[in-house]
DNA sequence: ATATCCACCTGGCGGC
DNA sequence: TGCCGCCAGGTGGATA
């Protein structure tokens, strides 16, 4: 479930259990995630918690020595569990603290990852990422600069980490509909009072659903998973042919990028 | 630099 | 019931 604001809701939701907590040892027990997760982690001993922050769609928990990020990929959840629930299928890494708790990562794809940052070094996968959505680095004018240079589809634009993080095909599905724009127009045709519309567009959706992760937050160390809290939120995403809920024309469905693309040729047309 | 396609991996679904 | 192909919330990397 790991789009920008699941993402965030995690972070809340571990966030109160791991800060100020001293991570004691670190079971892996599925090394090949993504990437081979990096020796020095499963070697961390008796570390303080300094902080557990966002970048993207990394989590990043500080210690003193450095910081491990965590990426969910396309299935992974974290949970914080007592310390002695026992580890089922793609149980891939636990963090045990000194609070009789541990924070666990399942990831059944394994697009997942675990990796280090040692202090005073930046991370290559971090270094190129574009401004976060949620801040004011996050504007038209910046959007639009870099449409310009693109004549691929919007959509496209959108979902690129360079141009905006966090955006991925769910959001962007839904951000061109509420903006109004074909998701298939060419970025380089988009004007600036559209990129004006759209970057508000994601920003208060992101937030939204974010605001409605919520709810989750309060469940979130429960064993059980949560439920789609945004899912009756959907305008477009998952209902091809469905009835647009504005204007009732059937949905269009199309691939873009091999990424399920779902808009109303009515409505942004 | 951009654009396109592929890769990683497991599981659920619909169709035969 | 089984097998097969397709699909899934991500994104780095190879290629032209």
């Amino acid at each position: 479930m790991p789009e920008l604001p699941e993402v965030e809701v995690s972070r809340l939701g571990i966030e109160p259990h791991l800060k100020n907590a001293r991570l004691l040892q670190v079971i892996v027990r599925h090394q090949q995630l993504r990437w081979p997760i990096p020796e020095i982690i499963s070697q961390l001993r008796d570390q303080p918690i300094l902080a557990v922050q966002r970048r993207a769609k990394y989590l990043l928990v500080q210690l003193p020595a450095g910081t491990i990020l965590i990426h969910l990929g396309m299935s992974g959840h974290l949970k914080v569990l007592p310390q002695d629930t026992p580890a089922q299928k793609h149980d891939h890494v636990d963090w045990l603290l000194d609070n009789g708790k541990l924070l666990r990562l399942n990831d059944t794809r394994r697009f997942g990852a675990v990796l280090w940052q040692a202090n005073g070094e930046g991370h290559e996968l971090l270094d190129s990422l574009g401004p976060e959505p949620l801040t004011d680095d996050f504007t038209a004018e910046h959007l639009f600069a870099l449409c310009q240079k693109r004549k691929a589809a919007i959509k496209l634009v959108l979902m690129d980490n360079h141009v905006v993080v966090g955006v991925g095909n769910i959001y962007a599905n839904e951000a061109l509909f509420k903006a109004r724009i074909l998701p298939t127009k060419p970025a380089c045709e988009l004007t600036l009072a559209q990129c004006a519309v759209l970057t508000n567009v994601v920003r208060k959706t992101l937030a939204q659903a974010i605001e409605q992760g919520g709810t989750t937050l309060k469940d979130f160390s429960r064993a059980d998973g949560q439920p789609g809290y945004f899912k009756q939120e959907l305008f477009v995403y998952g209902r091809g042919q469905q009835p647009c809920l504005v204007c009732e024309h059937p949905l269009t469905e199309i691939r873009l990028g091999q990424r399920s693309t779902v808009f109303c040729a009515h409505c942004q047309g």
